[in-house]
DNA sequence: TTCGTGTCAATCATAAATGATCATATTCAA
DNA sequence: TTGAATATGATCATTTATGATTGACACGAA
């Protein structure tokens, strides 16, 4: 890692919160935290960022409209702990070099910040996540075309010639609304179609649900149980839903809340 | 492989990813280290990159290319008031609800602008000028799928099968980097691809190109003048480029600059 | 108060990048 | 073909970046 890959993640992570401690950014460059600081102390002359105690917060506190999460603000901030742990798995699971899908969505949409310093090839159709990926990272950003959805952010387009079908990914990633013994469910008809399209381009599909998503259900069946190779949940998941997932053949990784994944305070997303 | 091979590699390379090190440089190219420094020296004084400890990086970071409504270099802010003039020209030819296409470029990108208040289709193939129109206009985005290469912030697919086909806009708009007699000409054979799928799916070929691009010679034609039905300049035009455009039977519009287009910073929109 | 925790600056050893140098290989012109 | 000019790769000394350690300092809790 050099040093302008982590001072460009460093401002990445500075423009998503208004403030990111030091630990934050030493997990997410594998830098130590000397470096870090050592960054962080260039930065600040530099202007790009004010240095604080503990870590460094933006110049422009108020830099909503710039920020490419703003669609999901509200929703992003429910469980966030648990999503970043959750995404921080899915991100350990991809080898230097691998080309993978990335679905939008809240959860998924935190795997950016751990993908900062890979190199991956990444195809994805939300929107947030290319613009971010885009600016904050090496990786080779590949997107389908169509219609860019505001409130989802997401791509999406009514025909099938694409560039998907030229894309192959070894896993893909994605969230849900819910996860019962049928499967992964989707609210979104619309959404349903995108998915479904991205599905068939990949190997693995890794589904990326907090604890809280078990039980919940909605209408649309997005795919099989089966057909998932692996959830990633947070340790909240009861004893019966575990035993769903494996039953059906699926593995289950449980990430673990540390403290680092800790929000410092509630304005931490916005 | 040659000196001139080398470069070309390394400067793709630098679009394609924000940051490269020597050692993935004398990987792709075969050659030592040492050449590989000598070489981002030499292209360092020459202006195509910048050198920094561990390997090279993109003259514009894309951190400021696509980031809140800043564009593309501060070379190109001395024609900046010309741009906006002939930008808002070109959008005053546009009523509510068009389907338009937008070719990427630094006075295209001044539309967004003055689009910020209109509802119409946009198909762009810049993903600058998506990101902005996504977040500060009601209307309706499209893009093409394919890479995103960073440093046009172009999206580029080499394939055809592409939702480009299903998109017919009322007219195209687009830059150029010098136009004669032959017609609109382009440097980059890569840029041409992209432009030239586009040019298929539109009416009507607008042209903005400030007075200074006449006369103005690359290698690569990108479409003959008597396909451009109107060509958007500034009044530093000469008679005898004025007299070659009206031959060609291609309506001239001179966009006059007025205070309001005068020396607002680009940052000023954001 | 005292202890514990967390942050920080200073220091040092190690690892990596760099620049200078030289030998070899390649190109081009005569 | 030869010979000069240039490009390239390897080597090594120097510089720089990094990570670990230490002690100082501030803050809060017992």
């Amino acid at each position: 890692m050099h040093e302008r890959e982590r001072q460009r993640i460093i401002l990445s992570a500075v423009q998503e919160k208004p403030f990111i401690t030091i630990q934050d950014i030493a997990e997410l460059t594998e830098a130590s935290e000397a470096t870090i600081r050592r960054d962080i102390a260039s930065m600040h002359v530099q202007g790009k960022l004010r240095r604080v105690r503990g870590g460094a917060e933006a110049i422009h506190p108020p830099q909503q409209t710039a920020l490419a999460g703003r669609p999901f603000r509200v929703s992003e901030a429910e469980n966030i702990d648990k999503k970043r742990a959750i995404a921080r798995e899915a991100v350990n699971l991809c080898n230097e070099g691998d080309a993978i899908i990335l679905n939008g969505g809240t959860t998924t949409f935190q795997m950016v910040h751990y993908l900062a310093a890979r190199r991956l090839q990444i195809m994805t159709n939300s929107f947030a996540i290319a613009e971010h990926l885009v600016k904050n990272s090496k990786s080779t950003v590949i997107i389908p075309g169509g219609m860019i959805y505001r409130e989802q952010s997401m791509i999406l387009s009514p025909f099938d010639n694409d560039v998907t079908r030229n894309f192959y990914g070894k896993r893909m990633f994605m969230g849900a609304v819910g996860v019962g013994p049928f499967g992964a469910m989707e609210s979104d008809p619309l959404i349903i179609q995108g998915e479904q399209k991205l599905i068939t381009q990949a190997d693995e599909l890794v589904l990326l649900v907090d604890s809280t998503k078990f039980g919940r259900r909605s209408s649309l069946i997005l795919c099989p149980l089966q057909r998932v190779a692996t959830i990633i949940t947070d340790d909240g998941i009861l004893d019966a839903d575990r035993n769903m997932v494996e039953d059906a053949g699926v593995e289950l990784i449980i990430a673990k809340v540390n403290a680092q994944d800790k929000s410092r305070d509630s304005a931490s997303i916005a």
